[in-house]
DNA sequence: GTCTATATATTGATAGAC
DNA sequence: GTCTATCAATATATAGAC
């Protein structure tokens, strides 16, 4: 492997065990067993990193949705790609960890972020419209907005609600699927009676899955 | 005005304004006009500083909530609470912009906040059980703690959102009042036949108020 | 591409005089 | 309570040899 895509990798790791905040370029240099300077042969300063693991962030993302195919179900289709995100946020969570405070700091990576989001936005909210021409959810066009804003909020923060929570907390399977749950919170009360079925037995598949992993974990 | 308290107050705006991360114990001391050595004679270090804001939140939260007097409309109730908690998260929001971060590092900090959630978490479950038995939601018992811990998230993150949405986040009573509209629509979908129409003049009550926070902020 | 060595700056924090 | 002076530690970043 390239040295930089190291560097990338071994502050991803680092930066999610121990903080952002708390990892120097040293920090990482010393981790990898190679000298500060040739870490900033690679890269110009610490938010230099940053910015190449948001790429790296965004083209995972981008490439994921794609491969997600337009003709299935659009419950199972909201639910994997509410899946993906999940899984990208726990790979990433330094960086939604601190959100404000990282993207303040970097107005490049901050207008990336922005061009994601409303990509985001937009494929969340063509979702919903899917799922109420389906019949399965019922949803005014006056509340489309509300609905996707908080799903958003929901998705994007829920780790570092998990954080503030416990005391020390592990990012496991589980955290993830009780994220995905709070989803089904959100979009239950608008399920139309026809889609309750099918509904309920996705978030008891969900609910299993939670339970299992929980079980691993605690085994474990 | 004391020494220590004013502190707390340049501390509380200097972080706000630039970033708790971006402001030292120099900072602040220069800001004040008083020396770094004065500064520590009151502090011990600057997470001292920050663990005697979160004291200063603590208590005007308890003392705000305890002047809410259980005998109103549990509708007007829950609205006020919401009020005081985005008020309150507005004035220390260096400290919501980073939470994860800020907990990590300051285990005392973060025992202290563990209880004060408990305590909003009782009160918000309390509150949404009045407006079931008032019937004025329509909540089954096994919604209860989604619907709570929903509405925990949108609070507590809604001004870390609009900062990761605008490029000059501008927290004003508009973003307020804009955050409260969110609760409005986690709320909406539960609201009972028989109380929507209440539901909804509160609900315009609170849009209005928005529009024009945003027309005053548009003139400033 | 990588290393060693080092420069520069900043930070958090303290000692001791007033 | 407050100031001046100052320190030790740490962080970012670069120069130049290999």
């Amino acid at each position: 492997m390239k040295t930089r895509e190291k560097i990338i990798l071994a502050s991803i790791e680092l930066f999610n065990e121990q903080g952002e905040r708390n990892i120097t370029t040293n920090h990482i240099a010393a981790h990898l067993g190679i000298s500060p300077g040739n870490l900033y042969y690679h890269f110009r300063n610490k938010e230099d990193i940053i910015s190449a693991i948001y790429a790296e962030y965004a083209d995972d993302l981008i490439s994921q949705f794609q491969r997600l195919s337009d003709t299935e179900n659009p419950l199972d289709s909201i639910l994997k790609y509410m899946d993906i995100v999940f899984q990208l946020i726990s790979k990433f969570r330094f960086f939604y960890s601190n959100l404000p405070v990282l993207l303040s700091k970097n107005p490049s990576l901050k207008k990336r972020y922005s061009e994601i989001q409303r990509e985001i936005i937009k494929k969340v909210s063509s979702m919903l419209v899917s799922l109420k021409d389906a019949d399965i959810l019922n949803i005014k066009e006056e509340e489309l907005d509300d609905l996707t804003c908080l799903l958003r909020i929901t998705t994007t923060f829920w780790l570092s609600y998990l954080q503030t929570q416990h005391d020390e907390p592990k990012i496991d399977d589980s955290a993830l699927y009780q994220g995905l749950l709070k989803i089904f919170a959100l979009l239950s009360p608008y399920v139309t009676d026809n889609a309750r079925e099918e509904f309920e037995k996705a978030r008891n598949h969900y609910l299993q899955l939670e339970q299992q992993a929980s079980e691993v974990e605690m085994s474990a």
